[in-house]
DNA sequence: AGCACGCCGACT
DNA sequence: GTCGGCGTGCTC
C-alpha cells in the first residue's frame, strides 16, 4: 500500500467506489486538495457515488478525459489500517474490493454535512420584567451551571412553554447556538471499582490486563462455563484498554446485545458504551459512526458488523460466544466475524479475547497450536454448579404417538411448578411438525420453489418453507392423490410441544420463544427478560435459548430430542451438538441457592457425543474431534472452500459444474483436491437449482490465489451465480 | 449497479 | 419503416 499522500487540486488520485467496477478509477483532485482515504463523492457516468481516495493516479487512462472528484464528505479520511484491512478481508473471502468497502461505509447520512442542533444557555442580559415561568428557565440554567440544553431539555426541565425561552431569547437572556448534532457519548471511567473477582478471576484479569497493556497484537481464548464471570473478566481488559486512551469493540451475537449486557457495562464504567447493531435508529448509528471516528467513543459494543467501523485506535476487540454460529453470514461479503477481528486486530496491533463457555474447534486447535493464549474459568462465582447431567434412555418405553415428553421429565417438571421454579424444555425445530404426510399415498408436502419440505405452522396456520420462506394455507386435501383429510403432522415442532405441555400441565404459564413467534428483535428481547423476571413457568425454546440469557430461576432443563443433528455427513454436527446442549444446559442452576439439572433424552445413550457431554469430559471430546479432522484433512487441519452455482436453469449449472471439474489444473497445481459437483444440500432453493463443488487443500497452501485463476477461466453466463465460500460451515 | 448501445422480431 | 425486447460493455 502507498504510504499516505496529500493531493493538490489537479492532481490525480485513483478512487475506489462502492460499484461493483473490478478496478479503481483515475479523477483530478478537486480544488479543496483531498488525501489518500478521504471520502469522496465522484462522477460515474450519468451518476456521482461514493468512494475513498485509495492512493495516486494510475495514469492508465486518458488525462485529458478524466473527471475531477465533485467533493470530499465531511468525515475524518479512512486510515491506511482500514484500507489494508478492507483489501485483506477480500483477498481472504475472495470478495470484490467494492463489496469490502460497501462494509466500512454502512453509516447513514454518510455524505450528509454534520448536521447541526440549537443548543441553549444562559446570556449575559437580564429579563425586563421576572414572571414565574422566566424564574423558573433562569433556575434551570443557574443549577446546572453553564450546561447548554436543547429547547425540548431546558422547557421541560422548567415546566415552561417554548415561547417563554424564545421571549427570553429575543432580550438575550438566553443565548442561542449552533452546535454539532453528533456529540461524543458519556465518558467511561475505567478507575471505578470492579465488580469483586474470585482469586481465579482476578489472576485472569491480570494476565489479560497485561495483554493489553503490552499494546502489541495477540489473541486470547477465555474459556468459562456460563456464569463463570467471564464477563466480569474481559471487562477488565477493556478498562485497561481505556486507561491506556485506546478504544475498545465487544462483539456479541445480534440476539445477545440485551439491556442486561449494557447494564452491566454501566456498572462497570459509570455510563452506556455506543451501541451497533440492527435495533439502533439511523440517528444514533450516525453518531456513533463518526464518534468511533473521532474518538468520541471509547467504547462499541455491537454485532459483527461492527467490524467495520473506522476506529481511531482500537486496543481490544472482545468477541464473545466465539463459537456461536451467527457470526458466520453474507452481508455482502461472506465473512466469519471471529477470523476477521483476529485479523483487524493483527494489523492494529490489539489484543483479541475469544469468549466461550463452548470454544469452536478452530479457536481450541489454535489454543493447542500456541497460537493463542489460553485461559480457563473453572469455577462458578458463588456456589452454583455446572447443573447434572442425565440421559434418559427414550429406547424401553416408548411414547404414545405426538408425544415426546418423557415420565420421567414430565415428574421433574412437575416438581419445578411446585417449587415456584422454571424449567426450559429445549427443541431445535420451529413450527408443529416438520413433516406433513399424506396417510392415504404417503407423500409429503414440498416446497415448490425448492427441494424442502415445508414445516407446518399452526400458529400462523399455514405452511411454511425453512429455506425460502414461502407459504402456502394448509390444504384440506392431500395435493398429490386428493383425499381429504388424511394429511398428518409427523415429529414434534416447538408449537406441538407446546401442545403437549398444555395438555400436561394446564395450570402452568407458558412461554413459547422461536424466532419466527416474533416481529422483531427487540420484541424477543423485552419477552426474554420478562421470562427471566419470572414471567412464565416452563419454557420452550429453539436454539435462540442457548444464546446468552441468564435466567435466574430455571433449574431444569429438558433436551427433547438430543440426537437431532448428530446425524448426517455434517463433519461440524457433532461439534455443533455438543455446544448447543451444553449451552443450554448452562442455562439451569445459575445461582447459588439452586441446584440446575439437565436432561437429556436420547436414542443413542452411548453415542460418543452424548456420553462427552454427560461426563462433562470436554478435553477428551476435543481431543476426539481434532484427530478426526486432522486425520480427514479438514479444518481446523486443512482449508476447504465450497462453490456454489445456481441458476434457473438446471441444465446451466451442471454444465458449467461439470467444466469446472474438469479444467482444475490450477487447483491440482497447489495440491489440492475438487469434490462435485454435487447438487447442493437443498438441489434447489426460490426456485434456483443448486450445485456445489468442494476444494479441499493443504492448510499452508495458497487456496485464495489457486481458486482465482481456477475461477477466471470461466464465463459465467448472465442469470448463472457463483458464490465462494472459505472456511465453510458445513461441508457435505 | 445503472445506463447506453445495438441488433433482431412484431407492429402502425 | 419504427418500436422495443434484453444481451454486451462501459463508467475515470
Amino acid at each position: 500500500m502507498e504510504p499516505s499522500r496529500e493531493f493538490a487540486p489537479g492532481d490525480t488520485v485513483a478512487v475506489l467506489t462502492t460499484q461493483p467496477l473490478d478496478r479503481l478509477l483515475d479523477y483530478t483532485a478537486p480544488e479543496t486538495g483531498c488525501a489518500t482515504g478521504s471520502f469522496v463523492e465522484v462522477p460515474l457516468g450519468p451518476r456521482r457515488v461514493l468512494g475513498v481516495v485509495w492512493g495516486p493516479g494510475q495514469g492508465d487512462f486518458d488525462r485529458a478525459r478524466l473527471r475531477p472528484v465533485e467533493r470530499v464528505l465531511d468525515v475524518p479520511p479512512m486510515r491506511e489500517e482500514m484500507q489494508v484491512f478492507l483489501s485483506r478481508v477480500a483477498e481472504y473471502t475472495l470478495t470484490p474490493m467494492p463489496a469490502a468497502l460497501r462494509l466500512a461505509t454502512r453509516a447513514p447520512g454518510l455524505s450528509d454535512p454534520p448536521s447541526m442542533r440549537t443548543i441553549y444557555r444562559r446570556g449575559t442580559e437580564q429579563p425586563d420584567r421576572m414572571t414565574d415561568a422566566r424564574r423558573r428557565v433562569l433556575e434551570v440554567l443557574e443549577e446546572y451551571g453553564g450546561l447548554a440544553f436543547t429547547m425540548m431539555e431546558l422547557s421541560a426541565q422548567a415546566g415552561v412553554s417554548n415561547s417563554v425561552v424564545k421571549g427570553l431569547v429575543k432580550q438575550g437572556v438566553i443565548a442561542e447556538e449552533a452546535a454539532p448534532r453528533d456529540l461524543p457519548f458519556p465518558h467511561l471511567d475505567p478507575a471505578l471499582p470492579g465488580h469483586a473477582l474470585s482469586d481465579a478471576q482476578a489472576e485472569a484479569a491480570a494476565t489479560l490486563r497485561q495483554a493489553v497493556a503490552g499494546g502489541a497484537y495477540g489473541t486470547t481464548l477465555l474459556k468459562g462455563v456460563t456464569g463463570s464471570g467471564k464477563t466480569e473478566v474481559y471487562l477488565e481488559a477493556v478498562a485497561e484498554c481505556l486507561e491506556r486512551g485506546r478504544q475498545a469493540l465487544v462483539l456479541l451475537p445480534e440476539i445477545a446485545l440485551t439491556g442486561e449486557f449494557l447494564a452491566r457495562v454501566e456498572a462497570r464504567f459509570g455510563a452506556r458504551p455506543a451501541e451497533w447493531h440492527s435495533g439502533v435508529t439511523l440517528t444514533e448509528r450516525r453518531r456513533t459512526w463518526r464518534m468511533v471516528a473521532t474518538g468520541g467513543a471509547q467504547l462499541v459494543v455491537g454485532a459483527r458488523s461492527a467490524l467495520f467501523l473506522p476506529f481511531r485506535e482500537l486496543g481490544l476487540i472482545v468477541v464473545d460466544e466465539e463459537h456461536d454460529t451467527s457470526y458466520k453470514q453474507d452481508d455482502g461479503v461472506l465473512y466469519n466475524a471471529r477470523d476477521m477481528a483476529v485479523l483487524r486486530a493483527s494489523i492494529c496491533s490489539a489484543q483479541v479475547v475469544l469468549a466461550s463457555a463452548t470454544p469452536s474447534l478452530e479457536s481450541w486447535a489454535n489454543a493447542e497450536a500456541g497460537k493463542y493464549a489460553r485461559l480457563e474459568l473453572g469455577s462458578r462465582f458463588g456456589a452454583a454448579e455446572l447443573p447434572d447431567m442425565q440421559a434418559i434412555d427414550m429406547r424401553p418405553d416408548k411414547l404414545p404417538a405426538g408425544r415426546w415428553i418423557s415420565p420421567r421429565l414430565a415428574t421433574a417438571i412437575t416438581q419445578r411448578i411446585e417449587r415456584g421454579e422454571q424449567a426450559l424444555l429445549f427443541l431445535n425445530r420451529r413450527g408443529y411438525a416438520p413433516v406433513t404426510l399424506c396417510r392415504a399415498c404417503g407423500h409429503q408436502i414440498g416446497c415448490d420453489q425448492c427441494d424442502a419440505r415445508m414445516v407446518e405452522h399452526r400458529f400462523q396456520k399455514r405452511l411454511v418453507c425453512h429455506q425460502c420462506g414461502e407459504t402456502k394455507p394448509m390444504p384440506e386435501a392431500c395435493p398429490s392423490c386428493g383425499v381429504e383429510g388424511r394429511l398428518a403432522p409427523v415429529g414434534p415442532g416447538v408449537e406441538r410441544l407446546a401442545e403437549e405441555v398444555v395438555g400436561l400441565f394446564p395450570d402452568a404459564r407458558l412461554a413459547v420463544l422461536s424466532s419466527d413467534l416474533f416481529g422483531s428483535a427487540r420484541a424477543l428481547k423485552a419477552r426474554i427478560e420478562e421470562i427471566a423476571a419470572g414471567g412464565a413457568d416452563i419454557v420452550i425454546g429453539t436454539q435462540l435459548v442457548a444464546k446468552g440469557h441468564n435466567f435466574p430461576l430455571l433449574t431444569l432443563v429438558g433436551v427433547i430430542d438430543a440426537d437431532l443433528g448428530l446425524q448426517g455427513s455434517d463433519l461440524r454436527a457433532a461439534e455443533r451438538t455438543f455446544q448447543l446442549v451444553r449451552q443450554v444446559a448452562g442455562r439451569a442452576g445459575r445461582t447459588a441457592d439452586r441446584h440446575g439439572v439437565a436432561m437429556l433424552q436420547t436414542y443413542q445413550p452411548d453415542h460418543p457425543v452424548i456420553r462427552a457431554i454427560l461426563s462433562g469430559d470436554e478435553e477428551g471430546f476435543w481431543t476426539a474431534e481434532a484427530d478426526e479432522r486432522r486425520a480427514a484433512g479438514v479444518p481446523p487441519y486443512g482449508r476447504m472452500a465450497g462453490i456454489v452455482l445456481s441458476s434457473p436453469d438446471v441444465a446451466q449449472v451442471f454444465d458449467l459444474g461439470a467444466e469446472m471439474a474438469r479444467r482444475d489444473e490450477p487447483l491440482r497445481q497447489i495440491g489440492a483436491q475438487l469434490f462435485g459437483p454435487a447438487p447442493a444440500p437443498i438441489a434447489r432453493i426460490r426456485g434456483r437449482h443448486r450445485v456445489r463443488l468442494l476444494v479441499k487443500a493443504r492448510k499452508d497452501a495458497p487456496l485464495q490465489a489457486a481458486l482465482t485463476r481456477w475461477l477466471a477461466q470461466f464465463k459465467l453466463p448472465a442469470n448463472l451465480r457463483l458464490a465462494v465460500d472459505i472456511d465453510p460451515q458445513s461441508f457435505w
